[in-house]
RNA sequence: AGAACCGUAGCUCAGUUGGUUAGAGCGCUGCCUUGACAUGGCAGAGGUCGGCGGUUCGAAUCCGCCCGGUUCUACCA
């Protein structure tokens, strides 16, 4: 084995060699655990987010199937609609074409190409992470087998009146000319203006004052509301003003939406481009004009000086045009909300176009209902209430989006427009007996959610009833990111009752965003982002400054981007490895928080990784061609109390880290593990049994006891670590595992550590007294060293040690394990001595009532120990004056529950105790 | 405007149902190339648990108010 750990060499090898075996199938045996992956764009590349989520999944995934069951970890990747095309046509673009210039047809190919170049990226990427999904089973949401379910459900909701098709207003994208979901759009805080208009009465006798951020919009206004119970205008309601510049009389109408209290307490209406306008206007059965075009220029409906114009010199215009007039009453500073498309990045706006709509109602409730009475879990619950306040407020589902890449939303028009829904034209033209009428498809295709909803079942093959649905829906658990709560798993719950009438999952373990160092969002624009194989496989500094300016949308970043990383990364990346990298994520993975990334930690981790390896070395170096003792019948073997005390602890780690992963508490579960590997099994363990192996004074069989229990317990540690490590844990265990008894099979469930049992912890192999002796030997040690450390005496000096006042049983630890704290302590002779003893002038530490002393002569300066021993008697002052004050308390020492009582006085004895012998010795020291 | 979450060591974070002397990693200081590991060992320093009040024998933990931060939702034209 290499000094050092190499991550490199070993990690992709087994990866491909696990994939080809088979192993991350189901096995077909036991309980069945299924996850679904949330699916990635096919055509995107890995970030610091996917393999958050992914080393959270996988740990899962591998826990249980170590635990027996038949897992399926179900693998995929989303068709990502709107972000897809973009790409195409960002690509076409530099190419001098477009979509429209190659028509349809030519431009799916060109997609289908483009998923061809660039779909293996993020899958590679996935197995990089070790993520053990069944490849054998990976689907696309674009394949036959989900579209045929898109169809099925699509046709099903509309039979029973849940898809309708309707002339709303949505939410439009000017720059992709298509409708999006109110989900897509993104409200942001921007500077804008509030103009305040004069619209003349109709009759002359005066005008009212309205005000808008959109000018724009009041060439199609349709009326002008007041509130009915407004005393000012109570009496122009009916009437109707001069709407300037359009020249038409609209009414002044009385309704409740208007707060008299802002503004004039006059409200322009606008149906066809504002949503409460939209309302407004159906109250009162207003006109609707719609003054743009799919670009957001005005169209035919404008008057004639305003056609063809841009939105917003539009705005220009008519605000000119209306101070002309002497209508502009004035103009002020005003922040507001402004609503931009998550792709695309421009002003959304309200515009009114024939859609497709998912009445949600009906679905919404049994979805509210399963979470209510926990048939789903969220894990952090109070992703619940996110989840209950927007699930009770839910606006129907717009699901046609005005693009080419996607589903093609199966419904056929006839010459007269009529609208007919089926599985395929053949279907349509039969069960309405069309004949060979002329019938031209939807050329709009349905939102990629619509899609990613059915995942949890379509991926099984429904519509069909397989085997894999009976076996593994509903699904165990959904891991994910609270930003799609909504998006995805909302739908996800309303879909799969509708068609399956079973959850889609039992849990969701919601994780948080993986930020930077300073707590930012990783993104392009900023500079900052990670990319997790940079993490596990290196960098150099160049290459990273230029893959984080390449592209930029706003090149004058380049210089301060390239500046801050420079600063950040001075040596570029280090390669950590895919299990340090695992690692990090699982100890940052606090349930529902975000993570500021700090590449402390993953070096950290590293050299955790490090650290395993090292310890393996150390065990193979004293294992490998021994006489281990798994031979019960031929070779007799004699426990150390070390091997006992360990054997212990491991117990207790089992069970530390079965509870922490059952309860989604990866940090838990990791910490537990490596306190258990690195500060028992290493610091202590792995010390205690170079005494007995290397000392000529043990015999065979203890020194077989000490072997058996090294590589038992280390081999323990692999399968306890694998889930979070798997790399790491198989090459070693490779090893290892011979020497414990259990050679891998060529082939099979036996050739991986990855199909070996979880530890799990037995009761019977815990040993109180073991530990507690292991623990009085650790004191000891301690006392010693913290003396020789505070005194700095080198670690290679021996010394002479007496103790004093010890009771039965610290003569008999000392006597049985005189051996390990000489070695551990490095300690020339302990000596015993009598009450009536006089020891010489000494240093002294406390184990209970226990003295240690280790003599000053030449060692220890006199001032330097009355330092040390005022620090510690004011440290036992205080708690000493603590716990008196308690006691003297009769309301504690009443209301308090006896034991604490109790243990509070005992607490306080030992002080006392305590700081009676140290003030003793203080006074010896000082006359000195 | 409403809601949620967060505020604990220099930094990043744990801290279950109130009963600790408040923990970990990184960083820092000192001593050490001791035959697994300097990606290491040993020891150490470092906290008024955001602030103020309250409940309680007892509060980092429960309640109220305030301050600071993050996020979501809804917005008034």
């Amino acid at each position: 084995m290499d000094k050092t750990y190499q991550p490199d060499s070993i990690e992709q090898a087994w990866y491909q060699a696990w994939e080809k075996a088979g192993h991350f199938r189901p096995s077909g045996e036991g309980e069945s655990f299924a996850m679904m992956i949330p699916p990635p764009n096919v055509t995107g590349s890995l970030h610091m987010g996917h393999a958050f989520q992914d080393t959270i999944m996988d740990t899962l995934v591998r826990y249980r199937r170590m635990q027996g069951r038949n897992t399926l970890w179900q693998v995929g990747t989303d068709h990502a609609g709107i972000a897809t095309q973009m790409v195409v046509e960002r690509r076409l673009a530099a190419e001098g074409t477009d979509r429209h210039e190659l028509g349809r047809e030519r431009f799916l190919e060109k997609v289908w190409e483009w998923k061809a170049e660039s779909g293996g990226t993020i899958t590679q990427q996935l197995r990089r992470m070790g993520s053990s999904v069944d490849w054998s089973r990976e689907r696309f949401t674009m394949d036959d087998g989900l579209s045929n379910a898109v169809r099925e459900v699509f046709v099903r909701l509309h039979r029973e009146g849940l898809i309708y098709r309707g002339k709303r207003l949505v939410n439009w994208d000017p720059a992709l000319h298509t409708a999006i979901s109110d989900l897509e759009v993104e409200n942001r805080e921007e500077q804008g203006h509030m103009w305040h208009f004069r619209y003349p009465l109709s009759d002359g006798s005066g005008h009212l004052v309205v005000a808008t951020t959109r000018p724009e919009t009041m060439l199609g206004d349709t009326a002008v509301a007041v509130h009915p119970e407004d005393p000012r205008y109570k009496d122009l309601i009916g009437q109707t003003v001069r709407l300037p510049l359009a020249d038409r009389d609209i009414p002044i109408i009385a309704d409740d939406y208007v707060d008299p209290d802002f503004g004039s307490g006059c409200v322009k209406i606008t149906p066809a481009h504002d949503f409460n306008d939209y309302e407004v206007g159906k109250r009162h059965d207003l006109p609707q004009i719609n003054l743009f075009t799919i670009e957001a220029r005005l169209n035919d409906n404008a008057p004639q000086a305003y056609r063809g114009l841009d939105r917003f010199d539009a705005r220009k215009k008519v605000v000119d045009d209306l101070d002309g007039l002497g209508l502009l009453e004035k103009v002020e500073d005003h922040t507001l909300q402004v609503p931009r498309g998550d792709r695309s990045g421009v002003v959304i706006e309200p515009y009114l176009t024939d859609q497709w709509f998912v009445a949600v109602e009906s679905l919404a409730k049994p979805a509210i209902e399963a979470v209510e009475n926990g048939d789903i879990q969220f894990v952090p619950k109070n992703y619940e209430n996110m989840y209950f306040s927007w699930m009770r407020d839910l606006q129907d589902w717009c699901i046609s989006r005005q693009l080419w890449w996607g589903h093609r939303i199966p419904a056929w028009y006839d010459e007269d427009g009529n609208v007919y829904v089926g599985r395929d034209e053949d279907e349509v033209r039969r069960e309405h007996n069309l004949g060979d009428r002329p019938l031209s498809q939807d050329e709009d295709v349905l939102d990629t959610w619509f899609s990613s909803a059915l995942w949890t079942f379509s991926t099984l093959g429904w519509p069909e009833q397989t085997d894999e649905l009976k076996t593994f829906h509903p699904t165990d658990v959904l891991v994910t990111g609270f930003d799609i709560i909504f998006f995805w798993v909302a739908r996800m719950i309303m879909m799969t009752l509708k068609f399956t009438g079973e959850v889609p999952f039992k849990h969701v373990y919601v994780h948080g965003l993986v930020r930077d160092a300073e707590g930012q969002k990783m993104s392009k624009s900023k500079g900052n982002v990670l990319d997790p194989l940079d993490l596990i496989d290196g960098i150099d500094l160049d290459t990273l400054v230029e893959k984080r300016t390449r592209g930029l949308m706003q090149p004058q970043k380049e210089k301060q981007i390239g500046k801050r990383t420079r600063k950040e990364f001075p040596d570029g990346i280090n390669a950590y490895g895919t299990d340090a990298l695992r690692f990090t994520f699982l100890s940052l993975a606090s349930t529902g928080r975000d993570i500021k990334w700090d590449m402390g930690r993953i070096e950290g981790y590293r050299n955790f990784c490090n650290k395993i390896w090292n310890a393996a070395r150390y065990v193979l170096m004293n294992t490998e061609n021994q006489d281990c003792g798994l031979d019960a019948d031929s070779s007799e073997v004699t426990l150390s109390l070390a091997d006992r005390w360990i054997v212990s602890a491991l117990q207790r780690a089992e069970t530390e880290v079965t509870e922490a992963l059952d309860q989604f508490r990866f940090d838990v579960a990791s910490h537990a593990a490596y306190e258990f590997i690195w500060n028992e099994y290493c610091d202590w363990y792995l010390e205690l049994s170079k005494p007995v192996l290397y000392g000529d004074e043990y015999s065979e069989a203890e020194k077989r006891g000490t072997r058996r229990t090294l590589v038992r317990v280390l081999e323990a540690i692999l399968r306890l670590a694998h889930p979070f490590m798997p790399f790491i844990t198989e090459e070693i265990w490779q090893k290892v595992a011979p020497l414990a008894g259990k050679t891998p099979a060529a082939e099979g469930a036996d050739a991986t550590i990855m199909r070996q049992p979880f530890p799990v912890s037995d009761r019977a192999r815990l040993d109180p007294q073991a530990e507690s002796d292991i623990e009085w030997i650790k004191a000891v040690i301690t006392v010693v060293r913290n003396i020789r450390g505070e005194m700095r005496i080198p670690p290679g000096k021996a010394l002479d040690v007496y103790l004093h006042n010890g009771k039965d049983i610290d003569r008999e630890r000392l006597a049985a394990n005189h051996n390990f704290m000489c070695r551990l302590a490095k300690l020339e002779r302990i000596t015993w001595l009598n009450a009536e003893d006089s020891a010489p002038a000494s240093a002294t530490g406390l184990v209970g009532d226990m003295e240690i002393l280790v003599p000053m002569a030449g060692l220890i300066d006199k001032d330097a120990e009355i330092e040390r021993l005022g620090k510690e008697i004011e440290k036992l002052r205080k708690e000493v004056a603590r716990g008196e004050s308690k006691l003297r308390n009769p309301n504690f020492v009443d209301k308090a529950p006896d034991e604490v009582v109790a243990k509070e006085r005992e607490k306080l004895d030992d002080h006392r105790s305590q700081q009676a012998r140290l003030e003793e010795q203080m006074e010896k020291i000082k006359y000195l």
